[in-house]
DNA sequence: CGAGCGGTTGAGGGAACTCAAGCAGGGTGG
DNA sequence: CCACCCTGCTTGAGTTCCCTCAACCGCTCG
């Protein structure tokens, strides 16, 4: 599955890990950071005109964005695509840490430091704005404005990491999937309707998924196959159909859930 | 314990959890965000006049810095003492997300937003320097300089949360806990010479650090039990000594600490 | 065709949870 | 003063959830 595809697809348009960039029209205009690529003033040039101005960077599936050691330089805006980011320890075993989609901001946790620690890659064909951080500081200093944008998007990846905190805290399995299933995976799942979306296109292995949720490979299977034996959703390999959100939503009730 | 034994003692000056504020001298002088407060014009001041100039808040050991639903106004850098931050479910389940201690920044994960959904309560006797939001954004317009400083603290937290997440996907219980005493719980633990410091005076009951690290109190008590056991630290209540700092790092490794 | 990859399913064991009892320390009141 | 309670912590016994190991399936690709 790439870009195009999802593009056209009738079906799964808000799952924060396939979600498209803007639906109609370029991605610049749902941006979160307008302005900072470049002057604005070439807002409303065609598309293919705006692909020139931009510095883009395009991605094949498995490609990195960066890597460990890297030394960092830049932030980027995803444009169109879904990718990884991962944490390694001592003995290089990776751990997922999060999932991103158009829209997601990628970097803000490494500013001002000097290489990065762990790496990000692309899931599927990708294509991303590359913002260096030099010409980000400049933006800041001549347009304030920018600031609160910035620092609004560096305060909800906070508080969407402390929601995986919670989930991988206090929920058991079964339920960490059906919150992956349901509240996604980007920073910016508050622009996905999900009771809206039945139809969900996943861009990650299982493994990956595994890695995110704190669990094994098999148990993310098992899980699968429980809540499909159950009603709730229908699993076929990496699309997942939500037969059932609002029962699916009582699952992620710590504890006991009680039905 | 309050904040001014600990100022005084001489053991246990460096885990994140209880370092003090400055060592020597007022707070300010190792502030994150030097100059947000007030001008810093009165920079060098005595402590005692300082103290009426910053707008400085006291908490008893218990009480709440914010609440859940509260409109949010200020970011907050602690001076003195210790709080945790939770998250609430939708069942009012708390899950603890944070320990912070001196020179920690609170808040910036809900700026821009409207309110609070979790909240922060003290651990200890506790001093913070409370900073509105209006005020930080008319400084950072004015001394664009700040700016950087804000970013970086923001992404430090990122990046450790990304850290907290690794620790609880891929670590046991074990070596939850020995990862908890070696690296602490501050977005500032960069700060820490962990090395050096071998008694560690927990502000936090059991209870917390379970929620904190995903398990169970019990599994709490019996992973203290079982280090101790083994004679890599020596555990009295909330006071516990790192016997074997070294030893106690390989088992942070995943997996197998084939030691 | 066989190899390789991603995914599913099964059997068995172990890590951690639940439930429960017990203990130490601190405060209060008779 | 001691009895009493309450909170925080420890320890034990039994159970459950999930991991580990393994086989198997379907698909793609050389």
């Amino acid at each position: 599955m790439n870009a195009l595809d999802q593009l056209r697809a009738p079906v799964a348009p808000a799952h924060p890990a396939v979600r498209t960039g803007a639906g109609n029209g370029h991605c610049c205009s749902t941006c979160p950071l307008p302005g900072l690529c470049d002057d604005s003033s070439r807002r409303g040039l065609p598309d293919a005109l705006l692909e020139s101005v931009l510095e883009q960077q395009h991605l094949q599936a498995g490609a990195t964005l960066y890597m460990a050691g890297q030394r960092r330089s830049s932030i980027w805006v995803i444009s169109t695509g879904a990718l990884k980011s991962c944490e390694l320890d001592l003995e290089g075993r990776e751990q997922v840490v999060g999932f991103h989609g158009p829209g997601d901001v990628l970097g803000l946790e490494r500013i001002e430091i000097s290489e990065h620690r762990g790496f990000a890659l692309a899931l599927e064909p990708t294509s991303v704005c590359r913002i260096p951080v030099g010409k980000l500081l400049d933006r800041l200093t001549t347009a304030p404005e920018l600031w609160r944008e910035v620092l609004r998007i560096a305060g909800s990846q906070i508080a969407r990491a402390r929601e995986v905190h919670r989930v991988l805290g206090q929920l058991q399995t079964g339920q960490r999937l059906a919150w992956f299933l349901l509240e996604g995976t980007g920073p910016r799942r508050d622009a996905c309707q999900c009771s809206g979306a039945t139809v969900i296109q996943l861009p990650m292995p299982r493994q990956d998924i595994a890695s995110y949720l704190g669990m094994t490979l098999e148990t993310v299977s098992r899980s699968f196959g429980a809540l499909q034996r159950e009603g709730l959703v229908s699993v076929q390999g990496r699309t997942v159909r939500l037969l059932d959100p609002a029962r699916l939503a009582e699952r992620i009730v710590p504890q006991a859930a009680h039905a």
